[in-house]
DNA sequence: GGTCAACCTTGACCCAGATCAAGTGGGTAG
DNA sequence: CTACCCACTTGATCTGGGTCAAGGTTGACC
């Protein structure tokens, strides 16, 4: 789905990722947000997308027509109210993703968006032990690269350096090893807690 | 106001400008939204600020204790409705920063950064005409490095070379004329029109 | 099996913006 | 009037990441 198109349905993502991006008139393109399972797309009065749309895997959504969805949230104070809560956490995430891309360097930046996949696929997926995650990319280098404001050929190449230093483990291109979390977490330069409050 | 402080109230700005900012630990720092008039601070069902919140100018703000706040929003579901909507503004904000922080150079963040605040001044200050505008830097050079994810000096210098090139006309080192806002909007790289939908 | 197209990696080189270092101007406290 | 400070400017140099270019892998299709 692209930019301007009219969108008449709202929804919500079930399965799969994709991935809210913004482009310039040159062809430079910027992710601005990644979709994940439970993720809300689209806005409430307004008719069209804002942002193009891309389904990075294949992706399972839950939709609603805008109307009856509209007059459903003025019924329901309960379903405003759950919105509310979700948009402020998409805000915060693009504030969090602010200060990456304006403030941390290629490295920091790829293990940042690696935490964030890990810890999203920790509560889903294999975890083996204490500090250690594994899954799989959902992104090619260059869906990467959108989202961190960097090259492919950064992104393949800061890869390669944190698996020489032994950060994570490679098998094949895609599936991701992280020994150890603390260690990844470090590298991003977050505050080791990475605490949120409430 | 210290990310992490407690806060038991919200509020909106009257008059005035503060900043939000992130700070990692050693120093590096990005702000993630300006606060201008009618902005709304403090998120209901969060205990504690999540960044710094500083005023850059001389601020009034609008201020309610937090509890009331919330029992007002629940019986008054337009309250809810209208911060719904002030949310996803600063959604669809901060989601264009994101595109200026990742993608744009030196040149185009400031062009971006003096669109911002000419287009709220236009409204607000001395219009002089059919594209002229013309208002004060409310902000240090400091601060829009922090805002642009650049170095002052390099602010600095972006914006000798645009005084240089006639983009703009600087009285001082904080009056700043605006000769032809659409050569400003294409030094910024934006779509011509900056047309949102909806 | 061969071919083709994605996707990824790696190397060599370059440049925008960071860093380091003076220096300027204007406002104010003494 | 002088001294000092703060915000800003400007210059010289350095460097992280971009750009350009050449392979390597994998899988699908013929």
């Amino acid at each position: 789905m692209w930019s301007g198109d009219k969108m008449d349905f709202v929804g919500s993502v079930v399965s799969g990722i994709a991935s809210l991006t913004q482009t310039m008139e040159d062809g430079r393109t910027q992710m601005v947000g990644l979709l994940l399972p439970s993720d809300f797309v689209g806005r409430p009065g307004r008719d069209g997308a804002a942002y193009d749309v891309v389904a990075t895997t294949d992706l399972v959504m839950c939709c609603f027509r805008k109307k009856p969805f509209e007059e459903m949230m003025n019924d329901t104070p309960h379903i405003a109210h759950r919105l509310l809560e979700m948009t402020l956490d998409e805000l915060d995430a693009a504030r969090e993703w602010m200060l990456v891309l304006g403030r941390k360097t290629a490295r920091e930046k790829i293990a940042s968006l690696l935490s964030i996949l890990a810890r999203r696929d920790v509560t889903l997926n294999l975890e083996t032990g204490h500090g250690e995650v594994e899954f799989d990319l959902p992104l090619t280098r260059e869906a990467m690269a959108d989202y961190l404001g960097l090259t492919l050929e950064t992104v393949s190449r800061q890869i390669s350096a944190l698996k020489r230093d032994q950060v994570i483990i490679l098998e094949g291109k895609r599936h991701i090893a992280v020994p150890d979390m603390d260690r990844l977490m470090e590298e991003a330069g977050d505050d080791s807690d990475g605490g949120l409050l409430n």
